[in-house]
DNA sequence: CAAAGTTCACTACATTTGTAGTTGCAAAAT
DNA sequence: ATTTTGCAACTACAAATGTAGTGAACTTTG
């Protein structure tokens, strides 16, 4: 059970169900509607997508009405996108991802403070 | 002029002229045989695409055979992916990124000082 | 020179992705 | 009970991607 492959476009519908869930097609076109813009069976094409990829759930409503609901974990999809990345784009490495945006992002002093703390934690011991 | 969007085949090819170029399609494939395993024909279609999108030029060697490097320097393109995948996971926020990777790593102390060291450089000042 | 190898330009073809349209029903409203 | 609506299932279709194969032209080699 690896973590399903979510296109681009997937991943509006799956931001908009971890926000919040469950949401039935209309809602989330609703939902989505300010944002993408996408005609009702745009959603609803994705939405079977991604039920197909398992990386959602479906059940249905008191009005017989299907709801739709992630299956995995946002943090966990995030973290295989990531590690993904990394490996593209990186090689692999964390070390040269985090100089890469740490040198193109200017961040707060609250903000470094808080990410030295985390690097701190971060020690391999 | 935005820059070329590189597929994740076309991104090894690149990576090997970046790392090393120019070079000839047949001497690429060598290249990249150990991690690909690709037919010559399967690098020359990425060439072609990489050359279509604006990524590569090409030049012609001493023997009147054709030789290919990059036309877009690596760093921009990294800069592009870093931007694009940032937007799509993180919603454009470098500081949730930094996070996200400081925690799922595990650092040397060495790398921690390096990192908190260019941290303090990146202050929005 | 004739055969054989090299390079290039085209063509091929299945998958995935983006973005819908169409049809058949069942439920709701008149 | 008809009409209208909403939802679900299926179909559509072009662009991008992964991964080659074919055929023609040129070059090298025996």
């Amino acid at each position: 059970m690896p973590l399903p492959d979510i296109s681009e476009s997937e991943w509006f519908v799956m931001e908009a169900l971890w926000e919040s869930s469950p949401q039935t097609a209309s809602e989330l076109t609703k939902t989505l509607r300010p944002t993408m813009n996408w005609e009702e069976n745009t959603v609803r094409t994705l939405l079977t997508r991604l039920l197909d990829k398992g990386a959602l759930k479906t059940d249905e409503n008191a009005s017989g009405t299907r709801t739709y609901l992630p299956a995995v974990k946002r943090e966990s999809c995030v973290r295989a996108e990531g590690e993904s990345f990394m490996q593209r784009i990186f090689g692999g490495a964390a070390k040269p991802l985090l100089v890469h945006f740490a040198q193109n992002s200017k961040l707060t002093a609250e903000e470094v403070r808080e990410l030295k703390k985390i690097l701190d934690q971060s020690l391999k011991s």
